[in-house]
Order: structure tokens, then sequence, then C-alpha cells
DNA sequence: CTTTATGCCGCGATTACCTCA
DNA sequence: AATGAGGTAATCGCGGCATAA
């Protein structure tokens, strides 16, 4: 990879956030579109007693891991039927889940192979649920709208996690091509400097004894011997920048 | 029009659980 | 069997935005 692909790689040295920002932008249309939506339309979460549910789902997906007890930690509380019928319902619910879950400590889901892979199409579709799509798919995967919601929000922190972890290694590497660029013109400067220093002296001497001949090209500046047949009247000047530089540190590469 | 209160949502950080080597 | 590491579901707290009063 050469330091133009690196550079016209679309990468900023901002961390080039830009197509996903692009995707919070748009989703916080949505979100605002959203809004509006959610003060017209009533969702009623799908509230399960029992782990039946849960294990008929898993067989019905042709689940081959152990069925969790989540529905058992459902959000099934006083608080909720009270709120029952209202948009905020899952979401308050699930955050007062730890009073819910019969003062136990929280178990944890481990979403089944078909869960996680609709959950994945879903990402690829859009990295962001509006209300009812979230609800269609929690009903989908018998999953809690929150379950549902979260799994996403853990989903964006990985793809920009990775998204980082990939943007840092690319610019790992321009630092290094950079770093090669600066020495390599260092370099240059510093020859540029050191003929700078030999031209002055040969200035200082008569023309006759330093400009004879180039040593690569053969021609020769003014001598004072009379016009050779290849003599040019053109005396001894300084040539396109690479031939000059090479000429004076390797006389045999020149021209 | 401005201010304030409220609700909703996403995010970052963190915790807690689970699986596997 | 014990254990440490890694993955990830779940939680917490905060800030931004929209809306109603």
């Amino acid at each position: 990879m050469g330091f133009d692909d690196i550079c016209s790689s679309g990468l900023g040295l901002g961390l080039g956030w830009n197509v996903k920002q692009e995707n919070f932008s748009q989703s916080d249309l949505q979100q605002k579109k959203r809004k509006s939506l959610v003060r017209d339309e009533h969702f009623f979460p799908s509230l399960t007693l029992g782990p039946s549910s849960d294990d008929d789902a898993r067989k019905a997906h042709g689940d081959d891991q152990q069925a969790s007890s989540v529905t058992a930690l459902s959000s099934f509380s006083n608080s909720s039927v009270k709120k029952e019928g209202d948009v905020e319902f899952d979401r308050v619910s699930s955050r007062v889940g730890d009073e819910d879950y019969e003062g136990c400590h929280r178990k944890k889901l481990r979403l089944t192979k078909y869960q996680s892979a609709i959950l994945e199409d879903s990402f690829k579709e859009h990295t962001t649920l509006c209300p009812k799509q979230k609800q269609a798919l929690a009903a989908k995967l018998d999953l809690r709208p929150r379950q549902v919601e979260v799994w996403f929000q853990n989903r964006r922190a990985r793809t920009k996690l990775k998204q980082t972890e990939v943007d840092c290694e690319l610019l790992k590497k321009c630092c290094e091509t950079l770093t090669e660029e600066n020495k390599r013109l260092q370099e240059e400067l510093q020859e540029l400097k050191s003929w700078k220093l030999t031209a002055s002296y040969c200035m200082q001497l008569p023309a006759a004894a330093t400009l004879t001949m180039c040593p690569s090209c053969e021609r020769v500046a003014n001598g004072g011997d009379g016009p050779p047949a290849t003599t040019t009247s053109i005396p001894f000047t300084i040539g396109p920048k690479s031939h000059f530089i090479n000429s004076l540190s390797h006389p045999s590469a020149a021209c």
C-alpha cells in the first residue's frame, strides 16, 4: 500500500466516522419521526408468564442451546401492570428490572443462532430501530422489545469499536509512511546543502581548472583549448535535480 | 417568545454472567 | 475441578432533543 493509497482511503485525521455519523444522523431523523409516532400509537408489550413460551420458541427455531429463564425474568411486576399499554412500559419496567428479578442477580440470556441471525440481518438494513420495528422484531424472536433495543445498542458499540481499531491501524501506517517520507526529504536536503557548499567553492576557482567535463554525459564546458566536436558553447550548468544530485554523490550513475 | 418540566432515546462506561481453553 | 480470558447481555447515568404547559 502506497502513501497515496493510504491518504486517498477517505480516512481523515479526525478519525473517519463519516459513514457512521451519516447513519446516525439518519437515525436522528428517524428518531424525530418516531417521536411523533410514539404519541399517536399504542404498543402493547407481549407479556408471558413462565418459561413455556421461551421453550416453545426455541423448539420452533430449532435451537440447540438451553432455554434460559429470561421469560421468567420478564417485565411482569406491579409497576409494569400499572403502566401496561403505555409506550414507556417496556423500558421503564426493564430499568426497574433488577427489583423485578425477585431480588436475585440478573440472569443472562444467550441468544439463539436464529435470533442472532435475524438481528444481524435487521442490523444490516438499519442500525437503529423505530418502536414499530423493535416491537415486530421482538415478537418475531420472542424477546422483549427492551432486549432487542439493548442488542442493537451493544451491536452499535461493537461496530464502533471495530471501526476505531481499523482507523487506528490505518493511522499507524499513515504515520509510518510519513516518517519515511520525512526521513527521505531530510536526507535530500542534506545533499542539497553539501552541494551548495561544493558549488560555492568551485565558483572561486578558475573556470579552466574546474569546468572540464561532466563525467557522465561527457559534455565539456569552456575549457579554453578550442571547441572540440562535442563541445557546446554553454557553460557547465546545473542540470535537473536528480542528475545533479546523483552526479555529485554517484557520478557514474548520472544522466 | 422564553422558560421549565417531562419523556424518550442513544451512548459510553461498567457490571455480571456464561462459555471455553 | 479450578481458573482466567474473552464475549456479550444487561444496567446505570448522562446529555440532547422534542413537546407541552
